[in-house]
DNA sequence: CCCTTAATGATAATGCACACTCGTTATTGA
DNA sequence: TCAATAACGAGTGTGCATTATCATTAAGGG
């Protein structure tokens, strides 16, 4: 049977006051203001169980690790910041796809990254 | 000084015939139709090579190896076909996202995947 | 409170994309 | 043609994200 564990309530916790898609090692991070000695393993092993489960998505961007988010948003897409590397759910989307493809071709889905400064990051003058 | 190869030719035949972003190993097979016995790590010095010297450009999607294509194309976005698993480029644009990001947020850039069948997997029933 | 066993922490191992090494090949300027 | 050396092929090595191992810990039903 499935255990509640503080490690497991601590990634939870993280990901739902975070709010936003983020890499194992931020959900590490966050989750060990409450449980110290956790581990990565740990943090890898609920992730999959919390996938399996339904209780949380898998965010795959361009060029990056895999983020996790708590899963139950409706169709959205993804802000990443150039400067702090965060990303952040934007929930807007142009719409209508189908008729962007070149002819013969069936849109299924589609994903979009928006790339720029976040609020916090807003001011600094570059990326480097 | 840079010299003109057969493989580094086949390369950039490859490249040209397909015109669609290629992966590695894609790249490999095509230029072995005219250099049988070249190998994958001929494939990434030219790559890297091209790269610097501007004549290709990285294509990255998400969860998905870099792939590669000619450099040149204006701005443009990419389909990719959950059948073949091949990429295709699709010069269409939705536009202006800046309206998108949450408030407070700058964008600067944006990148658009499609997903679904190509026009010779639009037949096929599904995609496992 | 106890026992079963799921879950953990630490670490080693894996898989993958890609880069490096080195002896050999072949391009090209002289 | 020929020598200098860029480029090659094959194999090994690397970096990273992720998973497996295993002894230990602790959740929670009885």
């Amino acid at each position: 049977m499935e255990r509640s564990t503080r490690q497991r309530t601590s990634i939870r916790n993280a990901m739902a006051t975070l709010n936003r898609p983020l890499l194992p090692g931020e959900i590490l991070s966050a989750a060990q203001d409450e449980v110290p000695a956790m581990g990565l393993a740990t943090v890898y092993r609920n992730l999959n169980q919390l996938l399996a489960a339904g209780e949380i998505s898998l965010v795959e961007l361009p060029g990056a690790a895999a983020r996790y988010e708590m899963a139950g948003h409706k169709h959205h897409h993804h802000f990443s910041c150039t400067v702090c590397e965060r990303v952040f759910d934007v929930h807007d989307c142009p719409g209508n796809m189908k008729t962007f493809a070149p002819k013969g071709f069936v849109v299924e889905s589609h994903e979009l990254t928006l790339y720029g400064r976040c609020k916090d990051c807003k001011s600094a003058k570059g990326t480097s």
